[in-house]
DNA sequence: CTTACACCCTGCTCGC
DNA sequence: TGCGAGCAGGGTGTAA
């Protein structure tokens, strides 16, 4: 479920409840999720106060008043669930997301504020871990990170030179954390769909032998950008919708022009072509193979 | 060094 | 209606 836009959509929903609270108790319900949890880890958070609440990536980060920060990865169906205080909470009553249950409900924060924060994951793939504030950088999460694709990093000139001579497609160029830090599949089609550029297309061909960029480079890193700030907006909207509600964060519905449509036509202007799909590196790719070409 | 693939886990949808 | 196959937006480990 989420890519960048969407971990950044839950960041904003937790912000407000989290930063300069305190946690008061943390229920962890199992020994562990996709990795274990860290030792002591209710221990080392209960009593610390939240000072921010960043992202990276695909990574949610607490930073806590004890010098350590708070690591939290989604996996594929991790969510969070904000109760507010002033919201009574009725035994049975308690909301979640469609579709999700209480029994996938693993993490509880309690606020000193009252407000309650729930982590719930049915895959488990999702993740957290504790690391020294400090050693945030060259910790073994974020060491091989790539670039961040909203920063000032991401260009024409970057994707060329991150890009030059490899031989493996746009797509999976794309989607490797080591390059560029948060595309997931949905995005890199949308991009490389909006951008024109054809998936299998070789990811050495956006660049010069010697490592400048070509027009497509430039266009690649646009609408990289462009959709991504797209998404963070609708996000944005999603979560006013929601916020009031039932707390739910984490999943938003986002009008996507080649993303799961097979067999409907490509919504480029001017184009009459319809979206396919093929499977690269065992993931769906959708594409337009009259407008996204080689 | 690359790239490919199985795997982690649960739930949903689709076709028979 | 039931049931198995296939699929799902994440990353990791292993092998070639």
């Amino acid at each position: 479920m989420p890519e960048l836009p969407e971990v950044e959509t839950v960041r904003r929903g937790l912000e407000p409840a989290l930063v300069g609270a305190r946690f008061a108790s943390v229920e962890q319900r199992r020994p562990d999720l996709r990795f274990p949890f860290p030792e002591r880890f209710v221990a080392r958070l209960e009593g610390a106060r939240v000072e921010a609440l960043s992202r990276r990536a695909k990574y949610l980060v607490a930073d806590l008043s004890t010098g350590e920060s708070l690591i939290m990865h989604l996996g594929m169906t991790g969510r969070f669930t904000v109760a507010l205080p002033e919201r009574t909470i009725v035994p049975g009553e308690f909301h979640h997301d469609p579709g999700t249950m209480p029994i996938h409900d693993h993490v509880v924060f309690k606020l000193d504020t009252g407000t309650r924060i729930t982590y719930n994951d049915v895959r488990r793939f999702g993740y957290m871990d504790l690391v020294a504030s400090a050693e945030l950088a060259s910790c073994k999460h974020f060491a091989a990170l790539g670039i961040e694709p909203l920063g000032n990093a991401l260009s024409g000139e970057t994707l060329a030179r991150l890009f030059v001579h490899k031989i493996a497609p746009l797509k999976a160029a794309l989607l490797d954390q080591r390059l560029i830090a948060g595309l997931g599949n949905i995005y890199v089609c949308e991009a490389l769909h909006r951008a024109g550029l054809h998936p299998e297309a070789p990811a050495g061909s956006i660049a010069t032998k010697t490592g400048r960029p070509r027009p497509s480079a430039h266009r690649l890193a646009e609408e990289i950008r462009a959709v991504l700030n797209e998404a963070v907006a609708a996000g944005g909207s999603t979560l006013r919708d929601f916020a009031h509600a039932d707390g739910s964060l984490g999943y938003f519905q986002h009008g996507f022009r080649a993303y799961d449509r097979e067999g409907e036509p490509c919504r480029n202007a001017g184009c009459g072509g319809t979206i396919a799909r093929i499977v690269q590196s065992g993931r769906s790719t959708f594409y337009c193979a009259d407008c996204q070409t080689r």
